[in-house]
DNA sequence: GATGAATGAGCTTTCATTCAT
DNA sequence: TATGAATGAAAGCTCATTCAT
């Protein structure tokens, strides 16, 4: 099945602005690189900075439904901190490069473009948040500062995109349960008694 | 007391390389923070890119000899761990623009000036690996994957200098503390009979 | 018949190089003669060098090929060098910019540039040093120093390329007939009875 | 005896003019090549072009003075203009990068500049023009283009700035002699008896 | 006499983008 | 759909020169 031109643009993009950056990269490397005359391009994009933004967007969107699909309806926050935790590191480890690049580029995007894209990201962090924010007032976790406890957890498991490798000693399932397992212990949750299973779920 | 121009120059280019990125930074840009013209500029440089490495350099060989400084003769490795992990945080907080830029243009450099950036990391990471190894020669640590257990710390520790404020909620001791609480637990070590009391130094 | 673009872009190139010189010459001084944008100019050429590098390998060529047509299976020494000279002059007289971009400019091209020009070069003179050898090996000429009558003949025929001008008073026959009268002389060989008639030809 | 400073400015720029051209040679380098700074410069030369111009009017000037020195007074064409090509060839062979920026850099000069030294390579080359003329009046020389052949001549004696070697297998008076030889051919003298004995003179 | 500092103007080249075909 | 041609703007950097010290 051969591979979509506006797809294996996209790939280009995710591969050179993940390696070099949205600045370092070229309209010519990205032609090169999806085998398409620089003119050409413009058939399958806007401009660099929209194919940017559009790569900032899927990312996000896919992460956001996947993660309201699975903590809607779930009561206990610790599960759904769980899982949260591990569904942004099993993102953030296969796909690397996406969310490097929306971890390092924003920056880049023009004001109106920028807010788009961080609403995305707010509407998804908003989930951490109401986690966290859930356990602490129902007493489950106990953390003096919920806010910055967010942003270090996040952070934290952001890094998964800047080191992991499949081919490492670790299975991803073992690294996604180890973070699930820092994060409630950060959060004063005792994950001893683990919140559920495994999870093999995305 | 007057700044010295060829400072004015590096904190015009810490500003600038960590807020649009070392590519979306102009040498006009670079001129205009410095109030400079754009040839002054080459007096107080070699290049842009030279700028760019010199102050990754700087900024790692004061985390390298700091964190020698403070571990060296150092026999616990729970306390070197423990004292790697405050400086990081601490030097991540304070200057979180250098550590950023270290963290995110190394791509930009060309091979042979990487090779001399990389070099001094690997230095300062190898402080890091040899705690934790000796940790585990000696039982301390229990960690089924060392390597994996410095990067995730060290990537945990770096998301400091993306989300701290001095203006938040947190002090700069505690937040060190914090960390190196979760680094220890991490390692499977005890840190609820904290290794050493307080260290306010750096 | 519209001129090629490209090839108006060299024809601007030989007229600028040729009055002001390579480093004289600017990009936009270029692309005015060319009636293009500095930045159209680069979709005809791939640098300012490598025009120049064209011009000069053109030249060469030229001049080596149509030397090597009229001496190849040619015995006599004598006519040899008769035919060398006057296509020198001719070519010389006829393309005086080209020619002496080939001569002064030199210098400018980059070692490995440089080194495929001056093969070229070689490989012309070559023709000349040859049937300089030959003459002198079967008698016809004498010359104590073959070499440096090879480079006082080329030399004195390269500034046909400064002077002449076919408004002048002398036609390109008698003058390109004249100069071959010379370097016979200057070779010992005897001119009166001159080699061969009145060659028209290039 | 330590080197004048301005002389030492002088050398540098004769050497890399001749080398580089002038608009391939920067102050910087000129700067470097006299141990100097390049403000330092400034206090031994009035701008790039003055020092250029300088040169090139300290080349022709010695050459116009010895030229008239050694032919004032001397009655036969043939002796004034065998001495004329002795004296150009060596000059050319003894200070072939001086002659040599005399021949390619006079399209660099601002125009009052540029006057200024034509105007003394026009009085040199009257000396020529003169001695060939009487020559023709007196019917010692005979050519149909007295010009043509003025300038041929110098062209071809220009040459040897271009290939002379003093470390080569002729000595520089066989050479001058030489050339003297061809020139008097060349306007139809018998040069067989030579007009004068070895001059050794410049 | 010597020079670090400074600069406006300029350099060659590349940028992202458009458009006629 | 695809692309050669075209471009205004900007890139990083160097130019020759001046001047206060």
């Amino acid at each position: 099945m051969a591979l979509d031109t506006r797809e294996r643009v996209r790939r280009a993009a995710v591969k050179l602005f993940a390696a070099k950056g949205f600045h370092g990269t070229g309209i010519r490397d990205l032609a090169q690189e999806s085998n398409l005359s620089t003119a050409s391009l413009y058939h399958y994009m806007g401009s660099k900075e929209e194919l940017l933004a559009d790569i900032m967007r899927g990312c996000l969107r896919t992460l956001l439904d996947s993660a309201t699909a699975q903590t809607t309806d779930v009561e206990d926050p610790a599960i759904r901190l769980s899982r949260l935790v591990k569904l942004h590191v099993r993102t953030h480890a296969r796909l690397p490069r996406e969310t490097r690049i929306v971890d390092h580029e924003i920056h880049v995007l023009a004001p109106a473009t920028r807010r788009s894209v961080v609403a995305l990201r707010d509407s998804y962090e908003s989930l951490w948040a109401d986690a966290v924010a859930d356990g602490v007032a129902s007493g489950v976790f106990t953390t003096a500062h919920p806010g910055v406890t967010r942003l270090a957890l996040l952070e934290m498991c952001n890094g998964v995109a800047r080191w992991y490798s499949p081919r490492g000693s670790m299975s991803l399932d073992d690294l996604a349960s180890h973070y699930a397992d820092v994060a409630l212990r950060a959060v004063g949750a005792c994950p001893q008694r683990s919140p559920e299973g495994q999870s093999k779920g995305e």
